[in-house]
DNA sequence: TCTCTTTCTTAAACTACTTTAAGTTTTTTG
DNA sequence: CAAAAAACTTAAAGTAGTTTAAGAAAGAGA
Protein backbone atom coordinates (compact mmCIF):
# COMPACT_ATOMS: atom_id res chain seq x y z
CA UNK A 1 0.00 0.00 0.00
CA UNK A 2 2.97 2.28 0.67
CA UNK A 3 4.39 1.36 -2.47
CA UNK A 4 2.27 3.91 -4.41
CA UNK A 5 3.58 7.11 -2.56
CA UNK A 6 7.11 5.53 -2.57
CA UNK A 7 7.01 5.85 -6.27
CA UNK A 8 5.16 9.39 -6.28
CA UNK A 9 8.27 10.74 -3.98
CA UNK A 10 10.82 8.98 -6.21
CA UNK A 11 8.39 11.09 -9.25
CA UNK A 12 10.78 13.88 -7.44
CA UNK A 13 13.80 12.78 -5.40
CA UNK A 14 15.57 9.51 -5.26
CA UNK A 15 15.13 7.58 -2.09
CA UNK A 16 17.78 5.27 -0.94
CA UNK A 17 17.13 2.16 0.76
CA UNK A 18 17.75 3.52 4.46
CA UNK A 19 15.07 6.51 3.72
CA UNK A 20 12.71 4.02 1.92
CA UNK A 21 12.47 1.98 5.15
CA UNK A 22 12.37 4.88 7.62
CA UNK A 23 9.37 6.21 5.61
CA UNK A 24 7.47 2.91 5.94
CA UNK A 25 8.35 2.89 9.59
CA UNK A 26 6.99 6.33 10.15
CA UNK A 27 3.48 6.67 7.49
CA UNK A 28 0.50 4.79 8.15
CA UNK A 29 -2.26 3.33 6.00
CA UNK A 30 -6.01 4.12 6.59
CA UNK A 31 -8.78 2.67 5.54
CA UNK A 32 -11.62 5.84 5.10
CA UNK A 33 -15.20 5.22 4.75
CA UNK A 34 -17.50 7.45 2.30
CA UNK A 35 -18.57 10.32 4.21
CA UNK A 36 -16.31 9.70 6.96
CA UNK A 37 -13.95 12.78 8.01
CA UNK A 38 -9.95 12.75 8.66
CA UNK A 39 -10.44 16.41 9.41
CA UNK A 40 -13.52 18.20 10.83
CA UNK A 41 -13.85 22.00 11.36
CA UNK A 42 -13.32 22.78 14.90
CA UNK A 43 -10.76 20.57 15.19
CA UNK A 44 -6.98 21.01 15.49
CA UNK A 45 -5.37 19.71 12.38
CA UNK A 46 -2.77 16.29 12.69
CA UNK A 47 -1.84 15.10 9.27
CA UNK A 48 -1.53 15.83 5.91
CA UNK A 49 -3.11 12.90 3.89
CA UNK A 50 -1.44 11.20 0.65
CA UNK A 51 -4.62 9.65 -1.50
CA UNK A 52 -3.74 6.28 -2.56
CA UNK A 53 -6.87 5.38 -4.00
CA UNK A 54 -10.82 7.18 -3.78
CA UNK A 55 -11.52 10.56 -3.73
CA UNK A 56 -11.58 13.23 -0.70
CA UNK A 57 -13.06 17.06 -0.46
CA UNK A 58 -11.92 19.73 1.27
CA UNK A 59 -14.53 22.27 1.92
CA UNK A 60 -16.17 24.27 4.63
CA UNK A 61 -19.68 25.31 6.17
CA UNK A 62 -19.88 29.05 4.94
CA UNK A 63 -21.97 31.86 6.66
CA UNK A 64 -25.15 31.17 5.48
CA UNK A 65 -25.19 27.57 6.19
CA UNK A 66 -24.02 26.21 2.97
CA UNK A 67 -21.29 23.30 1.80
CA UNK A 68 -18.29 25.05 -0.19
CA UNK A 69 -16.36 22.45 -1.69
CA UNK A 70 -12.60 24.08 -2.08
CA UNK A 71 -10.47 21.63 -3.35
CA UNK A 72 -10.94 17.60 -4.39
CA UNK A 73 -7.76 15.18 -4.02
CA UNK A 74 -8.01 12.20 -5.78
CA UNK A 75 -5.12 9.32 -6.85
CA UNK A 76 -1.41 10.78 -5.82
CA UNK A 77 -2.55 13.56 -4.22
CA UNK A 78 -2.00 15.64 -1.33
CA UNK A 79 -5.15 16.93 1.01
CA UNK A 80 -4.91 18.95 4.18
CA UNK A 81 -5.33 22.35 5.86
CA UNK A 82 -1.48 23.54 5.35
CA UNK A 83 -2.82 26.69 7.16
CA UNK A 84 -4.30 24.71 9.92
CA UNK A 85 -1.49 22.34 10.21
CA UNK A 86 1.49 24.87 10.83
CA UNK A 87 -0.48 27.33 13.32
CA UNK A 88 -2.03 24.37 15.42
CA UNK A 89 -5.04 26.46 15.45
CA UNK A 90 -8.47 24.83 15.07
CA UNK A 91 -9.47 24.52 11.20
CA UNK A 92 -12.04 26.14 9.60
CA UNK A 93 -11.88 22.96 7.13
CA UNK A 94 -13.58 19.53 6.75
CA UNK A 95 -11.62 16.57 4.92
CA UNK A 96 -14.40 14.02 3.95
CA UNK A 97 -14.20 10.67 1.85
CA UNK A 98 -16.65 10.91 -1.31
CA UNK A 99 -15.83 7.58 -1.89
CA UNK A 100 -13.81 4.37 0.23
CA UNK A 101 -10.81 5.15 0.09
CA UNK A 102 -7.71 4.47 1.41
CA UNK A 103 -4.49 7.26 2.52
CA UNK A 104 -1.32 7.19 3.62
CA UNK A 105 -1.17 9.50 7.30
CA UNK A 106 1.79 11.85 7.26
CA UNK A 107 1.58 13.15 11.02
CA UNK A 108 2.61 15.93 12.30
CA UNK A 109 5.52 14.34 14.15
CA UNK A 110 6.37 11.79 11.72
CA UNK A 111 6.70 14.77 9.24
CA UNK A 112 9.51 17.24 11.22
CA UNK A 113 11.61 14.09 12.20
CA UNK A 114 11.03 12.77 8.34
CA UNK A 115 12.24 16.42 7.44
CA UNK A 116 15.23 16.08 9.47
CA UNK A 117 16.19 12.94 8.46
CA UNK A 118 15.73 13.05 4.48
CA UNK A 119 15.96 16.42 3.78
CA UNK A 120 15.03 15.90 0.43
CA UNK A 121 11.47 15.13 1.50
CA UNK A 122 11.31 19.11 1.90
CA UNK A 123 12.47 19.31 -1.84
CA UNK A 124 9.78 16.79 -2.83
CA UNK A 125 7.30 18.87 -1.16
CA UNK A 126 8.36 22.22 -2.42
CA UNK A 127 7.29 20.84 -5.88
CA UNK A 128 4.31 19.37 -4.95
CA UNK A 129 3.33 22.53 -3.20
CA UNK A 130 4.88 24.85 -6.24
CA UNK A 131 2.29 22.51 -8.69
CA UNK A 132 -0.61 22.79 -5.81
CA UNK A 133 0.29 26.89 -6.02
CA UNK A 134 0.38 26.78 -9.71
CA UNK A 135 -3.02 24.77 -10.24
CA UNK A 136 -4.43 27.35 -7.50
CA UNK A 137 -4.02 30.25 -9.78
CA UNK A 138 -4.55 29.19 -13.52
CA UNK A 139 -7.72 28.23 -11.74
CA UNK A 140 -8.73 31.87 -10.49
CA UNK A 141 -8.07 32.62 -14.14
CA UNK A 142 -10.73 30.37 -14.75
CA UNK A 143 -13.49 31.34 -12.48
CA UNK A 144 -13.36 34.82 -13.57
CA UNK A 145 -13.32 34.60 -17.48
CA UNK A 146 -15.41 31.41 -18.30
CA UNK A 147 -18.97 31.19 -17.36
CA UNK A 148 -20.44 28.29 -14.95
CA UNK A 149 -20.89 26.68 -18.86
CA UNK A 150 -17.71 26.88 -20.20
CA UNK A 151 -16.47 25.91 -17.03
CA UNK A 152 -18.72 22.56 -16.77
CA UNK A 153 -17.59 21.83 -20.68
CA UNK A 154 -14.10 22.22 -20.25
CA UNK A 155 -14.25 19.69 -16.75
CA UNK A 156 -16.10 17.53 -18.70
CA UNK A 157 -14.19 17.39 -21.61
CA UNK A 158 -10.63 17.19 -19.47
CA UNK A 159 -11.52 14.78 -17.11
CA UNK A 160 -14.80 13.05 -18.42
CA UNK A 161 -14.12 10.32 -15.43
CA UNK A 162 -13.99 12.48 -12.60
CA UNK A 163 -17.39 14.71 -13.52
CA UNK A 164 -18.89 11.05 -13.25
CA UNK A 165 -17.41 10.40 -9.82
CA UNK A 166 -18.34 12.95 -7.51
CA UNK A 167 -22.03 14.01 -6.68
CA UNK A 168 -23.58 16.49 -8.72
CA UNK A 169 -23.57 18.81 -6.51
CA UNK A 170 -20.36 18.99 -4.95
CA UNK A 171 -18.96 19.44 -8.47
CA UNK A 172 -21.32 22.29 -8.36
CA UNK A 173 -19.99 23.70 -5.88
CA UNK A 174 -16.52 23.60 -6.63
CA UNK A 175 -17.09 25.27 -9.94
CA UNK A 176 -18.78 27.86 -7.41
CA UNK A 177 -22.70 27.34 -9.15
CA UNK A 178 -25.71 26.13 -7.97
CA UNK A 179 -26.75 22.55 -8.11
CA UNK A 180 -29.81 23.59 -9.96
CA UNK A 181 -28.02 25.38 -13.23
CA UNK A 182 -25.24 22.58 -13.15
CA UNK A 183 -28.28 20.18 -13.58
CA UNK A 184 -29.62 22.55 -16.66
CA UNK A 185 -26.55 23.05 -18.38
CA UNK A 186 -25.84 19.11 -17.98
CA UNK A 187 -29.11 18.44 -19.63
CA UNK A 188 -29.05 20.80 -22.32
CA UNK A 189 -27.13 19.91 -26.10
CA UNK A 190 -23.57 21.94 -26.95
CA UNK B 1 19.48 45.72 -0.01
CA UNK B 2 19.82 42.07 0.32
CA UNK B 3 19.51 42.40 4.03
CA UNK B 4 15.50 42.34 3.51
CA UNK B 5 15.18 38.76 2.35
CA UNK B 6 17.81 37.37 4.69
CA UNK B 7 15.83 38.69 7.18
CA UNK B 8 12.71 37.17 6.24
CA UNK B 9 14.73 33.76 5.45
CA UNK B 10 16.00 33.90 9.44
CA UNK B 11 11.81 33.95 10.32
CA UNK B 12 11.93 30.52 8.79
CA UNK B 13 15.11 28.65 9.08
CA UNK B 14 18.49 29.07 10.22
CA UNK B 15 21.42 30.83 8.05
CA UNK B 16 25.45 30.76 9.03
CA UNK B 17 27.21 32.94 7.80
CA UNK B 18 28.43 31.16 5.26
CA UNK B 19 25.54 30.45 3.49
CA UNK B 20 24.47 34.12 4.01
CA UNK B 21 27.90 35.28 2.24
CA UNK B 22 26.82 32.15 -0.60
CA UNK B 23 23.46 34.06 -1.22
CA UNK B 24 24.80 37.08 -1.18
CA UNK B 25 26.77 36.08 -4.17
CA UNK B 26 24.47 34.51 -5.87
CA UNK B 27 21.53 36.74 -5.80
CA UNK B 28 21.12 40.14 -7.43
CA UNK B 29 19.51 43.41 -6.77
CA UNK B 30 17.36 44.77 -9.75
CA UNK B 31 15.46 48.33 -9.95
CA UNK B 32 12.35 47.87 -11.85
CA UNK B 33 10.74 51.27 -13.66
CA UNK B 34 7.01 51.67 -13.07
CA UNK B 35 5.18 49.70 -15.94
CA UNK B 36 8.32 47.63 -17.08
CA UNK B 37 8.27 43.82 -17.17
CA UNK B 38 10.22 41.05 -15.64
CA UNK B 39 8.41 38.48 -17.08
CA UNK B 40 6.69 38.67 -20.46
CA UNK B 41 3.63 36.13 -22.21
CA UNK B 42 5.50 34.03 -24.79
CA UNK B 43 8.85 34.63 -22.90
CA UNK B 44 10.95 31.66 -21.07
CA UNK B 45 10.16 32.51 -17.00
CA UNK B 46 13.64 32.62 -15.92
CA UNK B 47 13.81 33.89 -12.04
CA UNK B 48 11.86 34.12 -9.29
CA UNK B 49 11.56 37.53 -7.77
CA UNK B 50 11.50 38.91 -4.02
CA UNK B 51 9.83 41.97 -3.46
CA UNK B 52 11.97 43.79 -1.29
CA UNK B 53 9.69 47.32 -2.29
CA UNK B 54 7.21 48.72 -4.26
CA UNK B 55 4.21 46.73 -5.88
CA UNK B 56 4.05 43.78 -8.75
CA UNK B 57 1.29 42.42 -10.52
CA UNK B 58 1.03 38.98 -12.26
CA UNK B 59 -1.70 39.00 -15.20
CA UNK B 60 -2.49 37.68 -18.41
CA UNK B 61 -4.37 38.53 -21.23
CA UNK B 62 -7.80 36.82 -21.38
CA UNK B 63 -9.17 35.57 -25.00
CA UNK B 64 -11.24 38.17 -25.30
CA UNK B 65 -7.81 40.57 -24.86
CA UNK B 66 -8.89 41.85 -21.30
CA UNK B 67 -6.22 41.82 -19.19
CA UNK B 68 -6.49 39.49 -15.63
CA UNK B 69 -5.07 40.35 -12.83
CA UNK B 70 -4.27 37.13 -11.01
CA UNK B 71 -1.89 37.82 -8.22
CA UNK B 72 -0.06 40.97 -6.15
CA UNK B 73 3.25 40.71 -4.81
CA UNK B 74 3.95 43.58 -2.40
CA UNK B 75 7.22 43.68 0.27
CA UNK B 76 8.57 40.64 1.44
CA UNK B 77 6.63 38.21 -0.95
CA UNK B 78 7.57 36.10 -4.11
CA UNK B 79 6.03 36.39 -7.84
CA UNK B 80 7.18 34.72 -10.86
CA UNK B 81 5.27 32.23 -12.87
CA UNK B 82 6.57 29.04 -10.82
CA UNK B 83 4.74 26.34 -13.55
CA UNK B 84 6.77 28.15 -16.26
CA UNK B 85 10.12 28.12 -14.26
CA UNK B 86 10.06 24.54 -13.71
CA UNK B 87 8.82 23.46 -17.30
CA UNK B 88 10.69 25.81 -19.26
CA UNK B 89 7.58 26.17 -21.67
CA UNK B 90 6.93 30.13 -22.88
CA UNK B 91 4.56 31.09 -19.68
CA UNK B 92 1.53 32.49 -20.54
CA UNK B 93 2.05 35.32 -17.66
CA UNK B 94 3.24 38.84 -17.26
CA UNK B 95 4.76 39.93 -14.08
CA UNK B 96 4.69 44.21 -14.16
CA UNK B 97 5.83 46.38 -11.52
CA UNK B 98 2.99 48.52 -10.70
CA UNK B 99 5.15 51.11 -9.07
CA UNK B 100 8.97 52.21 -8.84
CA UNK B 101 10.37 48.69 -7.21
CA UNK B 102 13.04 47.06 -6.17
CA UNK B 103 13.42 43.09 -6.39
CA UNK B 104 15.87 40.66 -5.56
CA UNK B 105 16.23 38.32 -8.47
CA UNK B 106 16.39 34.38 -7.74
CA UNK B 107 17.73 32.96 -11.26
CA UNK B 108 17.26 29.39 -11.66
CA UNK B 109 20.51 28.11 -12.00
CA UNK B 110 21.31 29.97 -8.81
CA UNK B 111 18.31 28.50 -7.26
CA UNK B 112 19.78 24.95 -8.32
CA UNK B 113 23.07 25.63 -6.80
CA UNK B 114 21.19 27.41 -3.55
CA UNK B 115 19.49 24.84 -3.41
CA UNK B 116 22.42 22.34 -3.07
CA UNK B 117 24.40 23.75 -0.95
CA UNK B 118 22.26 25.41 1.33
CA UNK B 119 19.22 22.60 1.97
CA UNK B 120 17.44 24.58 4.84
CA UNK B 121 16.58 27.30 1.71
CA UNK B 122 14.23 24.01 0.37
CA UNK B 123 12.52 24.21 3.66
CA UNK B 124 12.06 27.90 3.40
CA UNK B 125 10.72 27.95 0.25
CA UNK B 126 8.33 24.75 0.63
CA UNK B 127 6.66 27.19 4.19
CA UNK B 128 6.24 30.41 1.60
CA UNK B 129 4.72 28.01 -0.79
CA UNK B 130 2.40 26.12 2.36
CA UNK B 131 0.90 29.54 3.28
CA UNK B 132 0.60 30.76 -0.43
CA UNK B 133 -1.19 27.52 -1.68
CA UNK B 134 -3.43 28.19 1.62
CA UNK B 135 -4.33 31.68 0.77
CA UNK B 136 -5.33 31.13 -2.72
CA UNK B 137 -8.07 28.23 -1.57
CA UNK B 138 -9.28 30.93 1.18
CA UNK B 139 -9.73 33.25 -1.83
CA UNK B 140 -11.50 30.88 -3.56
CA UNK B 141 -14.12 30.68 -0.86
CA UNK B 142 -14.04 34.27 -0.66
CA UNK B 143 -14.65 34.21 -4.85
CA UNK B 144 -17.27 32.08 -4.52
CA UNK B 145 -18.87 33.47 -1.12
CA UNK B 146 -18.57 37.17 -1.38
CA UNK B 147 -20.00 39.01 -3.60
CA UNK B 148 -18.13 41.82 -5.29
CA UNK B 149 -19.26 44.40 -3.09
CA UNK B 150 -18.31 42.28 0.03
CA UNK B 151 -14.95 41.45 -0.94
CA UNK B 152 -13.92 45.15 -1.93
CA UNK B 153 -15.37 45.87 1.65
CA UNK B 154 -12.86 43.45 3.20
CA UNK B 155 -10.33 44.44 1.22
CA UNK B 156 -10.59 48.03 1.86
CA UNK B 157 -10.63 47.19 5.94
CA UNK B 158 -7.96 44.68 6.08
CA UNK B 159 -5.37 46.28 3.96
CA UNK B 160 -6.67 50.10 2.92
CA UNK B 161 -3.31 51.27 2.17
CA UNK B 162 -3.21 48.77 -0.13
CA UNK B 163 -6.75 49.78 -1.56
CA UNK B 164 -5.55 52.96 -2.35
CA UNK B 165 -1.51 51.57 -3.82
CA UNK B 166 -2.97 50.46 -6.54
CA UNK B 167 -4.92 51.48 -9.58
CA UNK B 168 -8.96 51.09 -9.38
CA UNK B 169 -8.99 49.03 -12.62
CA UNK B 170 -6.33 46.46 -11.70
CA UNK B 171 -7.91 45.97 -8.12
CA UNK B 172 -11.09 45.34 -9.82
CA UNK B 173 -9.58 42.99 -12.02
CA UNK B 174 -8.30 40.99 -9.40
CA UNK B 175 -11.60 40.96 -7.02
CA UNK B 176 -13.26 39.64 -10.46
CA UNK B 177 -15.88 42.67 -10.82
CA UNK B 178 -15.31 45.15 -14.14
CA UNK B 179 -14.09 48.75 -13.06
CA UNK B 180 -17.35 50.47 -13.41
CA UNK B 181 -18.65 48.09 -10.81
CA UNK B 182 -15.73 48.80 -8.07
CA UNK B 183 -15.99 52.83 -8.75
CA UNK B 184 -20.19 52.16 -8.13
CA UNK B 185 -19.12 50.54 -5.02
CA UNK B 186 -16.76 52.97 -3.86
CA UNK B 187 -19.23 56.28 -4.37
CA UNK B 188 -21.91 54.35 -3.07
CA UNK B 189 -21.81 54.85 1.24
CA UNK B 190 -22.27 51.41 3.41
C1' DT C 1 2.72 74.58 -17.75
C1' DC C 2 0.46 72.57 -21.55
C1' DT C 3 -0.88 68.51 -23.94
C1' DC C 4 -1.54 63.72 -24.24
C1' DT C 5 -2.46 59.61 -22.05
C1' DT C 6 -4.23 57.09 -18.46
C1' DT C 7 -7.63 56.39 -15.08
C1' DC C 8 -12.14 57.03 -13.19
C1' DT C 9 -17.26 58.01 -13.34
C1' DT C 10 -22.18 57.73 -14.65
C1' DA C 11 -26.16 55.52 -16.28
C1' DA C 12 -29.25 52.60 -19.13
C1' DA C 13 -29.98 48.23 -21.32
C1' DC C 14 -28.90 43.52 -20.82
C1' DT C 15 -27.57 38.54 -19.11
C1' DA C 16 -25.71 34.71 -16.55
C1' DC C 17 -26.87 32.99 -12.79
C1' DT C 18 -29.60 32.44 -8.14
C1' DT C 19 -33.61 31.55 -5.40
C1' DT C 20 -37.56 29.19 -4.34
C1' DA C 21 -40.47 25.52 -4.47
C1' DA C 22 -42.10 21.27 -5.83
C1' DG C 23 -41.71 16.89 -7.80
C1' DT C 24 -38.86 12.71 -9.48
C1' DT C 25 -35.27 9.48 -9.42
C1' DT C 26 -31.52 7.01 -7.36
C1' DT C 27 -29.00 5.15 -3.52
C1' DT C 28 -28.52 3.46 1.04
C1' DT C 29 -29.74 0.99 5.04
C1' DG C 30 -32.13 -1.95 8.32
C1' DC D 1 -36.79 -5.77 -0.42
C1' DA D 2 -39.15 -1.97 1.61
C1' DA D 3 -38.66 2.47 3.50
C1' DA D 4 -36.08 6.37 4.15
C1' DA D 5 -32.64 9.36 2.80
C1' DA D 6 -29.88 11.46 -0.60
C1' DA D 7 -29.37 13.29 -5.09
C1' DC D 8 -31.21 15.26 -9.19
C1' DT D 9 -34.68 17.89 -12.22
C1' DT D 10 -37.79 21.55 -13.82
C1' DA D 11 -39.35 26.12 -14.21
C1' DA D 12 -40.67 30.93 -12.97
C1' DA D 13 -39.36 35.13 -10.78
C1' DG D 14 -35.59 37.85 -9.23
C1' DT D 15 -30.73 40.01 -8.90
C1' DA D 16 -25.79 40.89 -8.93
C1' DG D 17 -23.27 41.86 -12.04
C1' DT D 18 -21.73 43.15 -17.26
C1' DT D 19 -21.67 45.88 -21.45
C1' DT D 20 -21.62 49.92 -23.92
C1' DA D 21 -20.81 54.51 -24.53
C1' DA D 22 -19.65 58.92 -23.31
C1' DG D 23 -17.58 62.36 -20.63
C1' DA D 24 -14.66 64.08 -16.60
C1' DA D 25 -10.61 64.07 -13.84
C1' DA D 26 -6.04 63.05 -12.75
C1' DG D 27 -1.17 62.08 -13.93
C1' DA D 28 3.01 62.27 -16.64
C1' DG D 29 6.16 63.67 -20.14
C1' DA D 30 8.01 67.38 -23.00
Amino acid sequence: MLSSILTHIRRFVPLNLEEEALLTSLLEVREVKKKEHVLQAGEICKANYFVVNGCFRLYLITDKGAEQVIQFGVEDWWITDYAGLKSGKPSGFYVQAVEPSTVVVLNKEAEEELFEKIPQLERYFRQVLERAYSAQLTRIHYVFNLTGEEQYKMMRDKYPEFVQRVPQYMLASFLGITPEFLSMLRTKKD
